[in-house]
DNA sequence: TTAAAATATTCCTTTACAAGAATATTCGTT
DNA sequence: AACGAATATTCTTGTAAAGGAATATTTTAA
């Protein structure tokens, strides 16, 4: 089981949070690095990574004293799932609205 | 120009909106059915829809008295083109730190 | 033109959360 | 053992935004 779109959705609805995102695209990358490179202060860049962390976005590996951030694929997996849900309705005449107003006028 | 992707994931990232937009994915609807539907009072169902509709989710057609409400295509994909960008990456050794490691090394 | 239905808006309160600053922890090195 | 570098955590404060209640707006029908 994997998180929810919500939990994900969540933790990249923040500014910094998915720019450490699409940093991280190129490649793992150290907390230092990360906050260097976004000129973000160290506090805040572990705090936005221990939210990616608990939402699964995201997994550190320890070196030395040093911890490299990189990339979990399954909840971008798990998006692009649930964006597909939305796909086949695009190819359909979905927006045009014949149908639901004879339905409404059923209604009435 | 579409609107850009933080803007989306951040009107996505609310649990009612991500609900009314799941909803949506069946069909046009009105205010009210929206509200019947999930249960939630009218006014939150417009403040979230104007919400939504500001980010470029969804748009209205109004008819009488009623607003019919139907999800814009060009946000999710945009971001199903977003999520693109990290496909090519999983396919590669992304996860293998080897790599970085020797990098790391050489800057000591 | 008044009334009623559907929707939008405003105001207020409360809550969630990000930033900032300070401090704690962990690990390797000497 | 002690120190310094890298990272994590805690505490406080400020702010954006969601919910609730009331009201305003729009549209149709009588």
């Amino acid at each position: 089981m994997s998180a929810n779109i919500h939990v994900t959705l969540s933790a990249l609805a923040e500014p910094k949070r998915l720019q450490i995102v699409e940093l991280l695209r190129e490649g793992p990358l150290t907390v230092g690095e990360i906050a260097e490179k976004l000129e973000l202060l160290q506090p805040q860049t572990s705090k936005h990574l221990g939210v990616l962390n608990k939402a699964g976005l995201v997994e550190a590996e320890a070196q030395a004293n040093k911890r490299i951030y990189k990339l979990c694929q399954q909840p971008f997996k798990d998006l692009d799932g649930w964006l597909a849900s939305f796909g086949h309705i695009w190819e359909q005449r979905y927006d045009r609205l014949d149908e639901y107003l004879r339905k409404l006028q059923g209604k009435d």
